[in-house]
DNA sequence: TATTGTTATACTCTATAACTATA
DNA sequence: TATAGTTATAGAGTATAACAATA
């Protein structure tokens, strides 16, 4: 991976947090007007896929870690948009369910990002969905790729 | 774009972030023995390709806030590696300039940063330069771009 | 007035360790 | 003893405002 010929000293992973950085940005600024983070909108739309799950479990569905996914969803709990249900059988774990509004935010986001998505999509590569397939399974490659010294 | 199957919720911001975090770290534990930062390592890296920038000059190469900058100098500059020479027709600024001891880290840390990322490219696809350079075209037009609303 | 480097400060996201109450 | 949620705390990286020295 040759790097950019702008930067000529900045490599791959600092190209991919560039992009990360301007990316999220700008999915931060389009669902500021439901007032929530990108995180928040993450925990939201997992939670209205697979609703009843407790903390830990919607923390590793989600790879977040647990302490920090409690504090996603205070102030969701706080405005009414996730309800923690008592379990009868385990009065540890709480059932994470979304309320009514909690699942109409839920759907706005996930529309949002279905319309974002594309978007990036047609910036791409406009009409060539193949790829934009490709760079899914490059940035899937290098997740949780080892790069080791080559042979 | 379409999510990723395994996070159905989660799309390409997050798995971008996943993706940056994840080649940071690594990269992050590779120069580790070099006892630099990434951000150390950038800033090493491009000083030596451009000697004898100021601060401000420097910081807008490598598209970094000048504070954040002056403080990753800070223990490169206690450690010998950098110093900041005073210039005669402006006392404002300085040039910076690697020391014989910075020049060659910086050169360590190219040749590892070449090899990390060959490494990489080599994990995405093996023998192909082709679509790598597909995906530093496909970073690249996702860095600045402006997702918004399409026609 | 404008610019350089810096101080102070804060924000976002993430992470580790240890506590408490349950099981 | 093991697990669930939480508290306290910390870290990296980035950012804004303003200030003193200099131009």
């Amino acid at each position: 991976m040759s790097t950019s010929p702008t930067h000529p000293e900045l490599g791959a992973g600092w190209l991919l947090g560039a992009v990360h950085r301007h990316i999220r940005s700008r999915w931060a600024e389009r669902i500021r007007a439901y007032d929530v983070t990108p995180p928040q909108a993450a925990a939201l739309r997992a939670l209205a896929s697979a609703p009843g799950l407790s903390l830990r479990e919607l923390a590793r569905q989600i790879e977040a870690e647990p302490i920090n996914l409690s504090r996603t969803l205070e102030p969701l709990e706080e405005r009414g948009l996730v309800c923690r249900e008592p379990r009868p059988n385990d009065r540890r774990a709480h059932a994470l369910v979304l309320t009514p509004r909690g699942l109409d935010l839920a759907a706005s986001l996930t529309a949002a990002a279905a319309e974002f998505e594309h978007e990036l999509a047609t910036l791409l590569d406009p009409g060539f969905d193949q790829t934009v397939a490709w760079l899914h399974r490059a940035l899937a490659t290098l997740r949780t790729s080892e790069p080791s010294q080559p042979g």
